[in-house]
DNA sequence: TATTTTTTTTAGATTTGTCTAAATAAATAT
DNA sequence: ATATTTATTTAGACAAATCTAAAAAAAATA
């Protein structure tokens, strides 16, 4: 079967929102997809008729078996994009996200399986998010805020769950990226800032707001 | 200015049925397009003032400047990701045009920049075609022989020398004409006889002869 | 030239995805 | 429990792109 661009984006969109709250809101959905809530209603029921989703009005609505399938596979699209626009044609991981909000669209399911080995089967996006598999398979990866983070213990990023440009040109500025290795230096009490060493930097200091958005690895015996 | 994947169809469509007749017909574009002549006038209509063409009813139709650039550009785009799915991603030169059709239009100009340069700056796509460059300049490809084309060599028939109506005819029944596109597959040592692969149909042999009479243009840059 | 055929346009519908404004249901507060 | 506020749906409209059937213009033929 094959979807609209429009449908597919509804569809992404909802997977989304299921991570956090388990049923998903008209006005929920309407913010995420910057439309108004009669559209979506309009939507819904147009893809509970395609068995995407379970609809009932003013319940909410929850993706199908079927329709999580079909966001894996935007989501596997949209990622090994990003990493084909970041790792062969050098854009930077804050430019990327809206090529691949089109490019997630184009259909041929040869043309990703190949594409997915000419990157060498890679198994994370520029953004640190797991890219799943062909199967919808999504490659588990442990990771910690870094608001959790013990002090002194080095750590590298390996996730960032807010990806507006407005906290990617932050991160920019900061020259923190995925895999960036870094370490807490002290908490300060009165606005929860942290002072951090990244390595071969001076310290500096990051706003908890900003902290909330990082995940890391590390070794809790002492190594990342 | 962002036009719709329709409106850009047909944009190009008009490009490359102006290089055969200099005006293009309601019918023509309808056939080119497997569409209705109806939906084409109510096209035409709207593109007429959106500035991109010259069009008077029951007049035909011909592109502006502003439409020849847009074509242009487009087909640039299209070009070059047949490039990149032949060369990059192994994909047949026959599988190419469909995928092609989709990626042709993804809007941002910089991916479209940075894939060019990606590729090595390519001048023909993977059938002969020439890419226009950036400002929608189309290299000049040099036609030769076909006698002179390398076997599997994908190339595309641009010139007849010998216009009687006896080797029209031939070509006829062989469906060789202008824009053809094949390849040479083996050269017979006895009579020097061609056999050739014609895209989408059975291989056919054809008279040294004929072969002198028909150039062809390929891509020549250094590729096996 | 008159007639017939072909081409093109117009008229009127349809589908998809969106919107605003109004109605209704659900949740919250008094 | 009633009133108020918030969330959601419905009603009706619109733009884009398409279609079929009918009308009109242009071209070809007799
Ligand atoms: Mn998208
Ligand atoms: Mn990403
Ligand atoms: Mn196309
Ligand atoms: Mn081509």
């Amino acid at each position: 079967m094959k979807y609209s661009s429009s449908k597919e984006n509804y569809i992404k969109a909802i997977f989304h929102l299921q991570q956090e709250e388990n049923v998903v809101s008209t006005n929920g959905l309407a913010r995420a997809l910057s439309t108004k809530p009669a559209s979506v209603t309009d939507m819904l029921k147009k893809l509970k008729t395609q068995k995407l989703l379970q609809y009932q009005p003013y319940k909410g609505v929850k993706l199908s078996a079927e329709g999580k399938k079909l966001a894996l596979q935007i989501i596997r699209k949209h990622r090994l994009w990003e990493y084909f626009l970041v790792e062969k044609l050098g854009f930077g991981w804050e430019e990327v996200h809206e090529i691949a909000e089109e490019l997630e669209h184009i259909s041929s399911k040869k043309l990703i399986e190949r594409l997915d080995i000419f990157l060498g089967l890679p198994k994370t996006d520029p953004h640190g998010d797991p890219i799943p598999d062909g199967q919808g398979r999504m490659p588990l990866i442990e990771q910690t805020s870094l608001l959790e983070l013990p002090h002194n213990i080095p750590a590298k990023i390996v996730s960032v769950s807010n990806q507006s440009t407005s906290m990617l040109e932050l991160l920019r500025h900061n020259k923190i990226g995925i895999g960036t290795k870094l370490s807490i230096i002290r908490r300060f009490e009165f606005d929860h800032s942290l002072e951090i060493s990244i390595t071969g930097q001076p310290f500096i200091t990051i706003s908890e707001q900003l902290a909330a958005n990082l995940y890391v690895s590390y070794d809790a015996t002492g190594k990342p």
